[in-house]
RNA sequence: CGGGGCGUAGCGCAGCCUGGUAGCGUACCUGCCUUGGGAGCAGGGGGUCGUGGGUUCAAAUCCCGCCGCCCCGACCA
């Protein structure tokens, strides 16, 4: 494409509401405008970059034995009162009514519709299994979009819904997909990490996140220095600690302490000279509409998902201070396990814990050398802390790490919530009804360019990698109006097309500093700059956006020379 | 939903405190000049100052309501 006809709006100043890198870069090479907030469009060279992605997905899929559909964005109330997702989802699901007044929703997945579609026309064991995906627009209201394209309400992503006639089908359907993911994401040229995940509210029995390590990424996670072990921060276990007992320490009788206005866990240890991991901190949760005391070692923190799946509630939050009031009959900031009015869970990082400090239920008060057993009941031990850096691998006790990344990817084993809920199920061999074991599988496309961008930048702009690059090549005449410069250029284009290039021909009128540095900006991989002293001697100069690496090559070559390299960077013959 | 900030030309911002002809940079148009990393000079076009009301002789500026956007938190495949 000639430059002087692309609606490409480049900008040199950063917008000021742009916060990552990924969001201003695509703002400023004119990838993406947004029309409100969490809503964008996607401008020429967005949507190129964006097919690209979508293409790779499409060849993977397939190749993995996925067949593509198209379902309605638009889905009626009745199959999400059916699945009972029409309660849980909450706000984030967009609801509306037609003019006959019955509720709909803007579809933020598809577990729902595809089911409807497979019970009904899945009959036998012989017609399983199936793998079906969609790249369709999503709307989630997100509470708070943000990060541009990374976190926004209505987005593309590619789903995919595996239905098996067993637990050992379903779990070659995951692995296919997992491997599927792989491929994707490294011919994305993007450098990711699998890693266990909580199943949120899709629900299942587990699930892996694909994450693309970035600084600037929402998610934490942690990973083994030794084994292969890697799990979302909020997901990642804690073993049971041995119970051992310590000589020395020898249970001393209970003491109780005026503490004055002493509320935190900083606090105490001033006021009582002790360190956070002598004292206990007790938080009170609400559950379902039932208060739950949670004891954890002052250092550490409650990790919530782990609590929500160990207690097996829908709803969980920290009690407002009435019900703290209510349960501990004192202010917040001196709850303890000695006379609470509730169940007690208590984390594995007390198992060890002797002669404890603790809230005394009561107003200005602790209590020193607190003993579990001796002094209060605990219902039961739990993993249900976050995990910290000097904890060890779950699996093999090695040192982990930790690292920041951006979900690209989640594919989950569900099982047969939905195939219960919505009575999908097919005869099998025995003569028998059962219900299909089910997956599901997402990859949001415009966060997967996104990522790629925040992985891969410089101070000039975008650096695409060849695959998903919205061109492979783009042809800088340093001056058009120069005759042999432009004639040169124009061959070169035309040449290069026909040989199914993708090539844009800067043929502005603009000086050669402008022409380079929007080249960087939208980050072209390769860049022919055509000079004419260089030409006069028979060479053009081909430079590479990444290493920022200038080959000298002789004219006739050229062509070759690039369309060499393009097939070389997709890995192609 | 709680807290904070912002809304003035396509973009980035000043002006507001202390009311009195709406400005700067950039982008855009015309001409000259220039042509290997966002040149220079001259001239020019473009703004209901988010919106509704109030105060005032007079409101971008002061007061009240509303809307939108951004940030922090809570929340979330």
């Amino acid at each position: 494409m000639r430059y002087s006809e692309m609606f490409l709006p480049t900008g040199r100043e950063t917008p000021s509401d742009a916060e990552v890198i990924s969001h201003q870069l695509m703002l400023r090479a004119g990838m993406i405008r947004k029309l409100t907030s969490g809503i964008y469009s996607y401008l020429p060279l967005g949507y190129r970059v964006i097919k690209k992605v979508e293409q790779i997905v499409r060849e993977e899929m397939d190749r993995a034995g996925a067949q593509e559909v198209f379902m309605p964005a638009v889905q009626p109330a009745e199959i999400w009162m059916e699945s009972g997702r029409w309660k849980m989802y909450g706000k984030e699901l967009l609801r509306f009514k037609d003019r006959n007044n019955r509720e709909f929703c803007i579809g933020p997945t598809h577990e729902e519709v595809i089911t409807e579609i497979v019970r009904n026309e899945i009959q036998t064991y012989r017609q399983l299994p199936k793998n079906l995906y969609q790249i369709q627009t999503k709307f989630r209201d997100e509470i708070r979009p943000r990060f541009g394209v990374m976190r926004c309400r209505e987005f593309g992503m590619k789903d995919a819904y595996s239905f098996d006639v067993d637990e050992r089908g379903a779990e070659i359907s995951y692995g296919k997909m997992f491997e599927a993911y792989t491929r994707i994401f490294s011919r994305c040229g993007l450098q990711f990490r699998p890693v266990e995940a909580d199943t949120g509210s899709i629900g299942g029995s587990f699930s892996h996140e694909f994450l693309v390590t970035a600084d600037s990424g929402e998610d934490g996670m942690v990973y083994c220095t030794s084994c292969d072990y890697a799990a979302n921060l909020e997901k990642a276990e804690i073993d049971r600690p041995e119970k051992y007992e310590v000589e020395e320490s020898e249970l001393l009788p209970v003491e109780e302490v005026y503490t004055p206005d002493v509320r935190t866990i900083e606090e105490v240890c001033q006021f009582l000279d002790v360190t956070a991991r002598d004292v206990v901190k007790t938080l009170i949760f609400v559950a379902d509409d039932s208060p739950i005391a949670v004891l954890i070692r002052g250092d550490v923190e409650v990790n919530e998902i782990k609590l929500r799946n160990y207690l097996g509630c829908d709803s969980l939050e920290l009690a407002t201070d009435d019900i703290v009031f209510e349960v501990t009959s004192s202010p917040k900031g001196f709850a303890g396990g000695i006379g609470i009015k509730s169940d007690i869970i208590a984390d594995y990082s007390l198992i060890n814990m002797k002669n404890f400090v603790m809230g005394a239920n009561k107003e200005n008060y602790h209590v020193k050398n607190c003993n579990m057993e001796r002094d209060f009941a605990v219902k039961d031990f739990a993993d249900v802390r976050m995990i910290e850096e000097t904890d060890t691998c779950p699996r093999c006790d090695s040192p982990i790490k930790f690292a920041r990344g951006i979900e690209v990817g989640h594919v989950f084993k569900l099982g047969t919530k939905y195939s219960k809920a919505m009575k999908a199920t097919f005869l099998d061999k025995d003569g028998k009804d059962k219900y299909m074991i089910m997956g599901c599988y997402g990859i949001g496309i415009g966060r997967t360019a996104a990522a790629c961008i925040e992985q891969n930048h410089d101070n000039d702009g975008i650096i695409w990698p060849l695959s998903i690059a919205p061109y492979h090549v783009i042809i800088t005449p340093v001056n058009i109006n120069d005759e042999k410069i432009a004639t040169v250029a124009e061959k070169l284009y035309a040449d290069l097309e026909k040989r199914g290039v993708e090539v844009i021909l800067d043929d502005r009128d603009e000086r050669a500093g402008v022409k380079f540095k929007d080249a960087d900006l939208i980050g072209i991989p390769l860049r022919i700059t055509l000079g004419s002293k260089k030409l006069s001697e028979g060479k053009v100069e081909v430079k590479f956006r990444k290493s920022k690496d200038v080959d000298e090559v002789a004219l006739y070559n050229v062509e070759d020379f690039i369309v060499k390299t393009v097939h070389e960077g997709l890995g192609e013959r």
